[in-house]
DNA sequence: GGGTTGACTGACCGATCGGTCAGTGTTCTA
DNA sequence: TAGAACACTGACCGATCGGTCAGTCAACCC
């Protein structure tokens, strides 16, 4: 429940600052903000607690540097969409199979970034959304605009639509694979590669046999 | 944090038995386990902390007890999936429409869930997907794969997967949408209708034109 | 009417919370 | 070498946490 900004700069701190970040991320990505403690942060940074916030003035001014920090370094994937002389069917399941190993790969990240999303204070709802996930956003719209318009892609889908599924199926696969695991009829649980071909598969063709696409209600569904 | 079995019977309960549950339904909801106090909990119900606890012998136990209720009263809109004498994709589009209205609607039991799967812990992570999701996502597969093997579908899709990518595209819906009302490409954050209707539309045909089918990488994409 | 049972309360408990403070080293500099 | 600046610590603070307990009150049974 920490109210701030995610905004501003500097990024270097020291070598016990850089400690305190590390174990404070660890534990709010795993346990949440409210379930950890600052001595508990403090133990795992290797010092005691008044030294914590010596370097940082309240827990509420830590967990905000943990979100700016984890905010700050991400590592821009998204040039798989470049390069036009690819088709762009290859371009899409490119990024969709590196955003999904960015996404499993950064785990603890991708979890406090969960949290937030989760406690939904609708002003830091805005500021994350412009701030953090903006630019990617509708650099990946953008793109898919892009294809649509050159051809390659059908001329009456939405391409906010198309980029709002691409993240989410990822995203949800990230969350719920724990749960999907013990489905017996899902076999694509732990083999995130697998899930991005099916994925990039059914959201190129569709899941319609191709002699039924310009039947029934297929048509009727465009708003 | 709490550790227990979600499991068992016993839905009656008196009045203020019923007053605890919803109060600590809401406030779990909103702010998750450890932000909450019983205290807050207790006030929320109309009588004091110690009546609480004369009701549940601790907050784990009520929190359990909140999961339970929640999981309990499941509507089972799956229904929507039977009646073969309608074609699939009308069927799809039906369920997909009201499952997420589902979600929607009962926001505070689908943070309830949301929340536990971040927690994950391994074993109440089975006993979720075995207990509360299991069957219904089961019996989703199940129709899914009918209509397959009748020729309503393309006989090389995935069914799990096709669960998976509807059920995922609404659960991100449901979690994303304070942050997706702030892109301006996206013109669905406020229209669930909409968003389903975009959504099955995606899924049943795909998003590359009709006389790109058979060509590209669209092929070497199964697994 | 006496006794039991169960819902309910205010006061209390030890533990832990976020945060403060006086003081101790170490290091860099004038 | 004096001293300012800074990293760091143990002890402490008031508040709040989950949980307990003795006791009140009303309803019921004999």
């Amino acid at each position: 429940m920490p109210h701030a900004s995610l905004l501003n700069t500097s990024v270097v701190g020291s070598d016990a600052h850089q400690r305190i970040l590390a174990a404070a991320e660890d534990l709010f990505a795993e346990h949440g903000y409210d379930a950890v403690s600052m001595h508990t942060i403090a133990t795992r940074a290797g010092m005691c607690k008044a030294n914590v916030f010596h370097h940082f003035i309240s827990k509420n001014a830590l967990y905000i540097a943990v979100l700016r920090q984890a905010c700050h370094d991400s590592d821009e994937n998204l040039h798989k969409l470049e390069g036009a002389h690819l088709p762009f069917a290859e371009r899409l399941a490119d990024f969709a199979r590196e955003h999904l190993r960015h996404v499993l790969e950064r785990h603890k990240v991708s979890r406090l970034i969960q949290r937030e999303m989760l406690h939904s204070d609708s002003s830091r709802a805005q500021e994350m959304a412009e701030k953090v996930f903006g630019d990617k956003f509708q650099h990946l719209v953008a793109v898919i605009r892009e294809g649509r318009e050159r051809g390659e892609l059908r001329a009456d889908v939405d391409p906010a639509m198309v980029a709002t599924l691409l993240i989410g199926a990822n995203v949800f696969f990230f969350e719920a694979r724990d749960l999907l695991c013990h489905f017996p009829d899902v076999s694509f649980a732990t083999d995130p590669d697998r899930y991005s071909r099916h994925l990039v598969d059914i959201l190129l063709r569709g899941i319609l046999p191709e002699q039924a696409l310009t039947q029934s209600g297929a048509d009727k569904t465009l708003a």
